[in-house]
DNA sequence: ATACGAAGTGGGAAAAGGTGGGAAATAATA
DNA sequence: TATTATTTCCCACCTTTTCCCACTTCGTAT
C-alpha cells in the first residue's frame, strides 16, 4: 500500500525520483494523468487498467453518449501518459503536465492507497493547513459511517 | 491489550522506543497516521488493514471521484507511515509527521487498548489535567441525565 | 550490598537514497 | 548531409538513513 508524503527536487530534466518506498510496489511501468484539485495521479499499470474500463465502459453503458462523461474521460484519458522508471526509480514529467500544475523545483509525491499523487510543494502545504481545520469533522464522519 | 503510559525520548535521527511491555503485540511493523487531538497513533498491522480496507475502494467504484473522498484518503494515507520496528524496538517517526504534533526530546506513548498514541510531552500533560476536570463535570453529566 | 539482566539511549560506520551532470544516442532542422 | 538540439543512459557525488555495538540506568534476585 502506497502511503506516506515525500519532498523530492524535479530538475531541469524533468526527473523525479519515486520515493524509494514506493518503487517495488510501483513496477517498470506507470501512468501519470491529470487530476482534480491542483494535483497528478500517478497509477502502476495494475490500477490503471481498473482505472481506465471504468472509466470508459462502467455499467455496459457506453461512456460517449453522457457528455460530462465525454469531458471527464477527454480530461483524464487524454492527457494520460504512461512512462518508464528509470534504472534508479527517477520518472519523467510531461512538459505539459507538469505545467497544468504549477511544478518547479520541490515536489510533493503523496501515497494514497492505491495510486501516488504529485503536488506542487507551496500548493499542497497550504491544502494540508486548510484541511487540517476539517479533519476533525472528517474524524468524526468515519468514527460514525460504520 | 495496550495499556498504561510511558515518558521515552525522541533522539536527533527520530528514533523512539516502543514499550518494551507492548513490543510482542505490535509485532515487527507498524503504522504512524495523524490523529484528532494534537497526537498520532501507532496502529499494529492487523489494526491498520482494518483503518485502510475502510478507505480505499471497495465497492466497485473509483474512490478519487468524489470530492471528499479525496481529501480525506488525503489525510489519513498520505499522512501515514509504514515502519518497521528496530532490531532493539525503536521506530523512527517522520518529520512531517513529529513537526505536526511539535515533538521534541520528550514523547508520550500512551497505550489505549487497540493502538498506542504519541503526544509531546507537555501537550500530554496538559490535555491530562484538562480533562481530570472535564471528567468529573462529565461523570455527573452522564449519571444525571438518562 | 552486589551481581545480573532487561530496557532505554546514544553514536559511529556502512549502506542506501537522492541529485546532478556529462556522454552517447536519437531526433530535428536547415 | 551536416549541424544542432533534445532525450536517454550511465556514472559519481553527497546526504541521509540504517545497522550495529556499547554504555547507562533501573529493577530484581541472590
Amino acid at each position: 500500500m502506497l502511503i506516506g508524503e515525500y519532498i523530492h527536487t524535479i530538475d531541469e530534466k524533468n526527473r523525479v525520483s519515486l520515493p524509494a518506498k514506493f518503487r517495488k510496489e510501483m513496477g517498470k511501468r506507470v501512468v501519470i494523468a491529470p487530476a482534480p484539485d491542483q494535483c497528478l495521479f500517478i497509477f502502476t499499470m495494475k490500477e490503471w487498467t481498473k482505472v481506465s474500463s471504468r472509466l470508459t465502459d462502467h455499467n455496459n453503458e457506453l461512456s460517449f453518449l453522457k457528455s460530462d462523461k465525454r469531458s471527464f474521460n477527454r480530461f483524464m484519458l487524454g492527457r494520460a501518459s504512461d512512462v518508464e522508471v528509470d534504472s534508479i526509480g527517477r520518472i519523467l514529467v510531461p512538459d505539459f503536465l507538469k505545467n497544468r500544475i504549477g511544478l518547479k523545483n520541490k515536489a510533493v509525491l503523496v501515497g494514497v492507497g492505491d495510486r501516488v499523487e504529485i503536488w506542487n510543494d507551496k500548493t499542497w502545504q497550504e491544502y494540508k493547513e486548510e484541511g487540517e481545520k476539517m479533519a476533525e469533522s472528517l474524524a468524526e464522519k468515519l468514527g460514525s459511517d460504520k
